[in-house]
DNA sequence: TCCTGCAATTGAGGCTGATCAATTATCCAA
DNA sequence: TTGGATAATTGATCAGCCTCAATTGCAGGA
């Protein structure tokens, strides 16, 4: 699945071994062709009118907004097998090659007639839809309420869970996104990630040898942190027992 | 559109004379028929199963979801003439009606019907998800990016934009909800919520005889701190003109 | 080779908003 | 009327994160 490329961002890819997870989607597309998108490359901005929708083959995908005053928000990553344009009406927010990719693309009548005619296709669209949905409710909860840590560890233990459910290790993980990208999906500066990482490293919760690649030492902490069940240090935070 | 309850709580409702708002849903169901709901009462809980869709005719509704350890997130309100319960597989959130309400219920199999037959109401239904989804993507913004008085002045002049759009005066808003559900909201504490209302009033932003009616004074310095342009005594901010 | 630009890290200091605590007002039941 | 519960407000204090600044490392071009 890993591919370290030359400018040191490891590029995630669908394997030859996992054809079961794009051919509901190659099915109606034409004979899977794909375009190739270069690191930090729009994909659509927001507004633009909504013509196809795309299966994201390798790489990394990030959307986010802009406010008239330069602040951005991340709302969130597409990776390898998941689709990315669903929805109705014009785009909604802006889509950025977060590394080089790889998308096939579906006409929007191809999508439409394929959801008509394709359960397997339209069960497929309607689970990410869902997935999106409640992730988004997931990530507003990250933002109001947890602390620097607990959104890191959030993070971290989101990207563990993917390689989990994929069949790879969830010991470690490739960070494909720059800390700018990172900053701006958790809420937070690019200095508090980079310190949190640290403190992370201090306390022997991951190991970090450079920038993108992350060993999660000790997952059940992390994922305890996650939750908003303890400290960076193990205990049970005081203001946490007090809520409950 | 506006009766004073003995709660004192303002209970929001539409008029007669608007039933181009609510006649393409009536058409689908039992002769309007309504359920009344009490003040703080659960509509439907979080994984409850979706059996219907309803359709606001009076009072607020409020979205959110509970972490392990109590804390609680807002994740948006609902006001007559909305839907509510749009969406596949069981429910996401919790819903809870913020002061008596009047709930007219419509079933899942006349709800896929009348998305098959009527236009209008299937027009009807994928705006106002557009319209969620894109308001989601704005809250995220406003969780990340904003100061409290930037939250706040975003909350009010939503209600405010509301108004407007319905046919009544942009310049005064009835806060159904308790400070505690706004602060679940907006990210913050009910104190700051309090304060930042203050600092609005001794800035000649607002006026306010009670806590459920806020006059807006000055809505284009309230617009423009929503929109983040500057702080809350008219200057641009420094921060944001840097990342400009 | 140097130079430039970008990304990441680390440090110092300050500010915003949370926490804790006390007060007031209103409503409702006894 | 009194007492209790709920909601809102205000004050004092503190910590977490941001801001500003400096440094390092790496990649690519002149």
């Amino acid at each position: 699945m890993h591919i370290l490329e030359a400018n040191t961002r490891p590029v995630i890819a669908l394997t030859k071994h996992q054809p079961s997870r794009t051919d509901f989607f190659s099915r109606h597309t034409s004979n899977g062709a794909c375009r190739k998108l270069a690191a930090r490359q729009l994909i659509w901005a927001e507004g633009d009118v909504r013509n196809e929708v795309c299966l994201i083959r390798s790489g990394t995908v990030c959307f986010y907004k802009v406010l008239m005053d330069g602040r951005r928000v991340v709302t969130g990553f597409a990776y390898p097998g998941d689709m990315i344009g669903l929805g109705t009406g014009p785009h909604q927010r802006n889509a950025e090659a977060v590394q080089c990719c790889k998308l096939e693309p579906m006409t929007m009548a191809s999508f439409h007639s394929a959801i008509a005619s394709d359960t397997a296709f339209s069960d497929s669209v309607q689970a990410q839809s869902c997935r999106e949905l409640a992730g988004s409710y997931e990530h507003l909860m990250v933002l109001t309420k947890m602390t620097a840590s607990e959104r890191l560890a959030h993070f971290l233990t989101g990207l563990s869970m993917r390689n989990r459910r994929l069949g790879y290790s969830p010991n470690s993980v490739l960070i494909p996104m720059r800390r700018v990208d990172i900053a701006d999906y958790l809420g937070l500066t690019i200095e508090t990630i980079s310190r949190t990482f640290t403190t992370f490293k201090t306390d022997g919760l991951i190991g970090m040898e450079d920038p993108c690649v992350v060993f999660l030492i000790n997952l059940e902490r992390l994922a305890a942190l996650a939750r908003g069940a303890c400290d960076e240090k193990g205990r049970v935070s005081v203001c946490r027992k007090i809520a409950a």
